[in-house]
RNA sequence: GCGAGUGUGGCGAAAUUGGCAGACGCACUAGACUUAGGAUCUAGCGCCUUACGGCAUGGGGGUUCAAGUCCCUUCACUCGCACCA
C-alpha cells in the first residue's frame, strides 16, 4: 500500500510548475497531433467515460513524446448551449457566470487524472476573443455567397417556446418536456453546405476514419444518379420528375406529386378538386416530418382532375396524383410511378386500383411485391432485352437527345439550418437596415457581445431573447449609418466546434484565427477521438467549414482529420447508461479518492475493448488497484545490476514489442494484462534487476504516469521519464528457444512435448512418437501421415 | 425493409490471424499468517464424470490432419439509415 495520493499531486503540481507537456510553437521536431472531442462543461461534472477517452490519448501523446515528437494534445472548453441558458434563466445570472464555475470543476478534475494536455493552449467557445473568429468566418461564408436568410420549417415545441433539432424532436415529441412537436415556418440564416455534398464525399478518401463512421457520412450525404425527365402536361406545361430508373419508364403508369408542389397552385383555375387538394396539403403539413415518413403508416392521396400527364416514351396519358410520400425538398418534388418495380408506387397503385406494367422479366414471379432488382427490359420497345445498366445507359443518351431529359445526380444533404432562437450562443454578425436590406458588420467590429444583462427569458412569439433587449438590437446600418436593427439569432452549437481544431494551434493571435504557418507546421489532426454520436453531424459540419476556408485560401491543407475513432460507453453497473434517475452515475473525484488515480486510469483500460461498451465494477477497479501495489511494493527486490536479469529477459523484450504495438493499436486491455504478466514473471525471482524495473515502469507509465515517474526517482533508476526515449526491443530475444507443443492424434490433443528451436523435423518426430501418452493411441495402428507445424502443433493421423 | 456490427466460463475478456480455447483480471473455494480482515500470501477454479474419458466458442451443416477463426445456412441482440424516387 503506498500513499497515492501524495504522489500524484506531487507529481501533477510537478507537471504544471514545469510545463512539462508544453507544445513548441516553433520546433524541429515532427509534430503529431492528438485530438480529443473537448467537453460541454455541464453542471454534472466529469463523467467516467471522459476519463476512458481521454487517458487513452493520452497514453498515446506520452509514448509519442518518448519518441521524440513534438505532441500537440490540448484541451477546451464547448461552452454554449441550452444547459448553461436554462440553469442561468433559473437563477438569473448570466450563462458566463455558470460556464466559468463549471469549467473550473471541470478542469480540476480533468487534472486530477494526470492528463498531459498543454493547458496554455485552453480554449473556450464563448470566450469574446475565441467567438470573434467564429463571427468573422461567418462573415466569410456570407462574403463568399455562402450565407443565406430564407423561410424555412422547423421542429417547433410549443411549450418551450423553441426550435428544436431533429435529434432533440425525435418521435415528434420534444425531448424536453413531452409535448407534440409541431412545424412552424420561420426565417433562418443558411449555410449551402449541399454546395460542398461531392466535395465531402470526396475528401473522405484522404482519410482514415473507421469504416463505419466512413459509412455513415457517406449515407448522410446520400448521393444517388439517375435522370431528370420533363412529362408533358396536358394543358401543355411541364412535370419535371427525378428518378433514378429511367429505364423502367415504359411501366409508368401514373406521377406523384408533393403536396406543396407549385404546379397546383399555378394551374388553381383549371384543376377541378383543387379545394380537395388545398384541404389535403394542409392534413400535410400538420404532420410532422416523423409522422410522414413513419413505415407503418399506410398511403395516402388525391388525383388531381382537370390536368393528366403524358408519358414521352408511349404518348399515353396517364393520372397526376398528390400524395405526402413524395417530398418536396427532394429531387423535384414530383416522381413518375412505375409500380410493377417500386414498392412504395406498388402500395399506392393497388390502394388506388392504379394499372400495374411489368417491364422487368423476373424468374420468380412473387404476385404481392413490386419486382426492384436488376433484370431483362421486357414490354419497353428499344429498351427490351437490355440488363439494368444497359437500358439506364441508353434511356439516358435517348432523353438528351429528345431533349426531353437528362443524367442527374442528387444528395440528400441539405443546407445547414444555421439559426437559433437562443441567447447563449454567438450572435450571428449581421445588420438589418430598411433601406440597405442585410449587411454584414464590419470585421473590425468584432466580436459582436452578448449583453451583459442578468434577467432575459424565452419570448412569447418565437423570437431570439436579444429581440427584447433594444438597447442590444437597435444600432446603425454600417453602409448607410441610418437606424437598423441586429440580427437576434444566435449560432448553433456546432459552429464553434466547426474550427476549434485549428485554433488550438496558435491560440492567443489576435491577428489571424491561426496563422498560416502555424497550420502548416501543425497541419491535420493525426488522431481525433470522440463519442459515435457525433460521427455524421459534429464531423461533417466541421470537415463542411475546414473545406470552406480551404477553398478561399486560409487554411492550407484539405482535410481537418486524418484519422477518427471512437470510445464505447461506460454503463453503470446494471449494464445501462448512468443516469441520475437511474441511480448509477459514478463520481470519478469519488474513484480517484478511494484508489488513486493511476488505478483508475489502469481500470478503464484494461476494462475491455476500447470501441465497445464496458459495465463499470469497482471490484475490477480495486483489482487494478492491488497490481499497483505490488508494482510499489517489488522495489524491495531491486539489486544493482544495469542489465536484464537472464531469465526474464525474453519476457520483457516480449512485453516492450506487445506494449509498443497495442498502444499504437489502442488495445489497451492487452498492454495492461501482458504488464501484470511480467510482473508476475518479476515476482518469482528473488531479485530483479534496476533495468528489468525501469523498463517495466517506463511501459507501464504513459497509463500510470504518477507511479512510475516516482519509484523511478525514488529508486534512482535514471531520468525522468515523461522525455525518456521508449524502450526499444531486440528482435533476437524474443524468441523462445525451447518451447511446449501439444501433440494431436486425428485432430485431438493427447500430448505435450519440450522441442528446442534447432530440432530437425525427423528429432521431433521422434519425440512425439516415442511420448508415452501418444504410444497409447499409435499401438497397433497404422501411422497415415505426421504433420509437424514447427513451434506450433504435431498433428499425427491413424487408423 | 436496407446497411454495419456483436454472440466464447459465474462476470469483464484473451487467442501471435487456421495450430494445446479460456491468457490477464474479477468473483468464488480451500489453506497460511493474524486479536481481527472487505489486508496480504499459497493453491484451486469451463461443463459432465469417483476415475478413464467425454462435451464445449448462439444453433445446424460443410471444407481441413487441425476451425472461435474459412464457406453455406439459421437464430438472437445492438447500432446506424429509412417513403430520398
Amino acid at each position: 500500500m503506498y500513499d497515492y495520493e501524495k504522489i500524484e499531486k506531487k507529481w501533477q503540481k510537478h507537471w504544471l510548475d514545469n510545463k512539462t507537456f508544453k507544445t513548441e510553437d516553433n520546433s524541429s521536431k515532427q509534430k503529431y497531433y492528438y485530438l480529443v472531442e473537448f467537453p460541454y462543461p455541464s453542471g454534472a461534472g466529469l463523467h467516467v467515460g471522459h476519463v476512458r477517452s481521454y487517458t487513452a490519448l493520452d497514453a498515446m501523446a506520452r509514448k509519442k513524446r518518448m519518441l521524440g515528437y513534438n505532441v500537440l494534445f490540448p484541451m477546451g472548453w464547448d461552452a454554449f448551449g441550452a444547459p448553461a441558458e436554462q440553469y442561468a434563466i433559473k437563477n438569473h445570472i448570466h450563462p458566463s457566470e455558470a460556464v466559468k464555475e463549471n469549467i473550473k470543476t471541470f478542469k480540476a478534475q480533468i487534472q486530477n487524472l494526470g492528463i498531459s494536455f498543454d493547458w496554455d493552449r485552453e480554449i473556450n467557445t464563448t470566450d469574446p476573443l475565441y467567438y470573434k473568429w467564429t463571427q468573422w468566418q461567418f462573415l466569410k461564408f456570407y462574403e463568399h455567397g455562402m450565407a443565406y436568410k430564407t423561410k424555412q420549417n422547423i421542429n417547433w415545441c410549443p411549450k418551450c417556446k423553441t426550435g428544436l433539432s431533429n435529434e432533440d424532436s425525435s418521435g415528434g415529441v420534444c425531448e424536453r418536456c413531452g409535448s407534440k412537436v409541431i412545424q412552424k415556418e420561420k426565417e433562418q440564416w443558411m449555410l449551402k453546405m449541399s454546395d460542398y455534398s461531392q466535395k465531402l464525399l470526396d475528401g473522405l478518401e484522404e482519410t482514415e476514419f473507421l469504416d463505419r463512421i466512413k459509412t455513415a457520412q457517406k449515407n448522410w450525404i446520400g448521393r444517388s444518379d439517375g435522370a431528370e425527365v420533363k412529362f408533358k402536361l396536358t394543358n401543355n406545361e411541364e412535370l419535371k420528375v427525378y428518378t433514378t430508373r429511367p429505364d423502367t419508364i415504359f411501366g409508368v403508369t401514373f406521377m406523384v406529386i408533393a403536396p406543396e408542389h407549385p404546379i397546383i397552385e399555378k394551374n388553381k383555375n383549371i384543376i377541378i378538386n383543387y379545394d380537395k387538394l388545398e384541404t389535403y396539403k394542409k392534413q400535410a403539413q400538420e404532420k410532422t416530418e416523423f409522422e410522414r415518413t413513419e413505415l407503418a403508416k399506410e398511403k395516402t392521396g388525391v388525383m388531381i382532375e382537370g390536368i393528366k400527364a403524358i408519358n414521352p416514351l408511349t404518348n399515353k396519358e396517364i393520372p397526376i396524383f398528390v400524395s405526402d410520400y413524395v417530398m418536396m425538398n427532394y429531387g423535384t418534388g414530383a416522381i413518375m410511378a412505375v409500380p410493377a418495380h417500386d414498392s412504395r408506387d406498388y402500395e399506392f397503385a393497388t390502394k388506388y386500383n392504379i394499372p400495374i406494367i411489368k417491364v422487368l422479366k423476373s424468374d420468380h414471379d412473387d404476385q404481392d411485391k413490386a419486382m426492384e432488382s436488376d433484370g431483362i427490359h421486357i414490354n419497353s420497345e428499344f429498351l427490351n432485352g437490355l440488363n439494368k445498366e444497359d437500358a439506364i445507359k441508353k434511356i439516358i443518351k435517348y432523353l438528351e437527345e429528345k431533349n426531353i431529359g437528362n443524367a442527374k445526380t442528387n444528395y440528400k444533404m441539405r443546407d445547414w439550418i444555421f439559426s437559433r432562437q437562443r441567447f447563449w450562443g454567438e450572435p450571428i454578425p449581421m445588420i438589418y437596415c430598411e433601406e440597405c436590406g442585410w449587411q454584414p458588420m464590419n470585421e473590425k467590429d468584432l466580436p459582436l457581445t452578448l449583453p451583459e444583462v442578468a434577467e432575459y427569458d424565452v419570448t412569447d412569439d418565437s423570437e431570439s431573447p436579444l429581440s427584447k433587449i433594444s438597447e442590444w438590437v437597435n444600432t446603425t446600418c454600417p453602409k448607410c449609418g441610418k437606424k437598423a436593427r441586429r440580427e437576434t439569432d444566435t449560432m448553433p452549437n456546432w459552429a464553434g466546434s466547426s474550427w476549434y481544431y485549428l485554433r488550438y494551434m496558435d491560440p492567443h493571435n489576435d491577428d489571424a484565427f491561426a496563422s498560416l504557418d502555424k497550420m502548416e507546421y501543425f497541419g491535420m489532426v493525426d488522431y481525433y477521438n470522440g463519442g459515435m454520436e457525433h460521427a455524421t453531424r459534429h464531423l461533417l459540419y466541421a470537415r463542411f467549414w475546414h473545406r470552406f476556408l480551404y477553398d478561399i485560401g486560409l487554411v492550407p491543407f484539405k482535410e481537418p482529420f486524418k484519422k477518427r475513432v471512437a470510445h464505447g460507453m461506460i454503463l453503470g453497473s446494471n449494464g445501462e447508461k448512468m443516469s441520475k434517475s437511474k441511480g448509477n452515475v459514478v463520481n470519478p473525484d469519488m474513484m480517484v479518492k478511494k484508489y488513486g488515480c493511476d488505478a483508475l486510469r489502469c481500470y478503464e483500460m484494461f476494462i475491455g475493448d476500447y470501441a465497445s461498451d464496458a459495465a463499470w465494477n469497482e471490484q475490477g477497479l480495486n483489482g487494478c488497484k492491488r497490481f499497483l501495489d505490488r508494482v510499489y511494493k517489488i522495489k524491495d527486490k531491486l539489486n544493482n545490476s544495469d542489465s536484464y536479469t537472464k531469465s526474464i529477459e525474453i519476457k520483457i523484450n516480449q512485453t516492450i514489442k506487445k506494449v509498443s504495438l497495442d498502444i499504437d493499436n489502442m488495445k489497451y486491455n492487452t498492454a495492461v494484462s501482458s504488464l501484470m504478466i511480467l510482473l508476475n514473471e518479476m515476482e518469482k525471482l528473488d531479485t530483479i534487476s534496476k533495468k528489468d524495473y525501469r523498463t517495466f515502469l517506463h511501459l507501464l507509465n504513459p497509463i500510470c504516469p504518477h507511479i512510475t515517474e516516482e519509484l523511478n526517482e525514488v529508486c534512482k533508476l535514471g531520468d525522468e521519464l515523461a522525455y525518456s526515449s521508449w524502450p526499444i526491443y531486440d528482435e533476437n530475444k524474443i524468441h523462445e528457444t525451447t518451447k511446449n507443443i501439444g501433440v494431436q492424434i486425428n485432430g485431438k490433443i493427447r500430448a505435450s512435448i519440450t522441442v528446442d528451436d534447432n530440432m530437425s523435423e525427423d528429432e521431433i518426430k521422434n519425440i512425439a512418437l516415442s511420448n508415452i501418452n501418444v504410444k497409447k493411441y499409435t499401438d497397433n495402428k497404422t501411422i497415415q501421415k505426421i504433420i509437424i507445424i514447427k513451434n506450433k502443433i504435431v498433428s499425427i493421423v491413424v487408423k
